[in-house]
DNA sequence: GCGTATAATGACAGTTTGTCACATGACATT
DNA sequence: AATGTCATGTGACAAACTGTCATTATACGC
């Protein structure tokens, strides 16, 4: 988290670091981006810089978090307008995520977020050792809104697995398409969308062929 | 790939100089990991390093390929075994891997690799600007051992597809114990897999009610 | 004006990485 | 034994980056 200091900045100055971040942070992924260029290209001092945030890591899921708002109110909508049918939802919340995450503004950025977040990052969405603001957020919208009985689980746990699988499926299509198109290969976003559309559902349904279908 | 000159030593440096990898691997992250430290170790001094090796990802992804092919065989034998029963033999694979991975000697290596490896590199499982060498060996295995007459897959493309979704379930769960192993929580070899089952009997057989449950 | 808390600043020490000019060794040929 | 050649060994070095800290500047209440 930023330090209160960040908070009291003047806009204009606070929103021209932001600005430097996202650039470096599009620019190259999180391992190799340097707080030198952002403070460079921001025209901030490297000792204000470490008067605003922890390090490296804490100004990216800032940044992270900023959008992670966001698509948190998309899938709760969508939770809602399904009546808690948790496949349904997941369906449309990827569609509109995607839309926002590969036709917005930070598309760059968000490519390096996809291709190259860690294990560790990607199941808990926040620093390890961070203190839990928002984690788990969206699983906790998940487990009070879900409507179970059109679900195969039996515990809470559970519910979690399945919706870390889900999201899964959701981060690494993001990362394939991100991947196809940085090699220069054909990849629409309906494309994409199917793909996601086609794990979901064997999730749902399941991708092996059923006892029923045997019994003939 | 190491450097030719590498396979050229004598076996005893060779060997010193993996050792002293495998430690600084098992020590910390990929990222934090350095090169000052493994040279510092093996006795080795920096500019035979880099006669060696490229960089700090080539000796890495050296390391990783060495236990790959063990298990790259554990999986053929399984999907042979059950004459090409993908989930069944995903099963199997599963559990024998497992106990290799956290049982063997070089747990605390893959305990690094499973939590703080990156989508791009699981995708691919070896460094994205490198030849593929066997990269994409298990699905060949796969595509030319299944019976997809058991699977609802329509293309090579869906089944590579379902193939990555399977295997991401393995290494979320290995990452899913090994973080709680580092936080001092219980978890025992046991449950990991029955994680491991519980979460690809759901992609088997679909985690949302079925559709024939509803005609009552 | 004065004093105190808050913020800004950039020089600096400590690391790390990859390179390069040079040293050393092995070995075949004369 | 002398020489030439090719592969390998070596460590000093430049470049880059990080996090800190002593010092200076600013704002604000009284």
């Amino acid at each position: 988290m930023p330090k209160p200091t960040f908070f009291r900045l003047a806009d204009e100055k606070r929103q021209r670091l932001i600005k430097a971040a996202y650039a470096e942070f599009a620019r190259v992924p999180f391992q190799t981006a340097s707080i030198s260029n952002i403070i460079r290209d921001a025209g901030i001092p490297r000792g204000s810089f470490y008067q605003y945030f922890e390090d490296k890591t804490d100004i990216f899921f800032y940044l992270l978090d900023q959008t992670r708002m966001q698509t948190t109110s998309l899938y709760e909508q969508a939770l809602r307008r399904h009546n808690g049918d948790l496949f349904a939802a997941l369906d449309e919340f990827f569609n509109a995520a995607a839309d926002v995450l590969i036709e917005g503004p930070d598309a760059e950025f968000y490519a390096n977020v996809f291709l190259y977040m860690d294990f560790q990052s990607a199941t808990h969405f926040s620093p390890s050792d961070a203190k839990p603001p928002h984690k788990k957020e969206l699983l906790r919208t998940t487990l009070s809104l879900i409507d179970r009985d059109k679900l195969v689980v039996s515990s809470d746990e559970e519910v979690g697995m399945l919706f870390r699988q889900a999201m899964w499926i959701f981060m690494q299509s993001l990362g394939h398409y991100y991947h196809r198109l940085r090699n220069g290969e054909q990849i629409s976003l309906a494309q994409l969308k199917a793909r996601m559309a086609t794990m979901l559902h064997w999730l749902q349904f399941g991708a092996g062929v059923q006892k029923e279908d045997l019994h003939d």
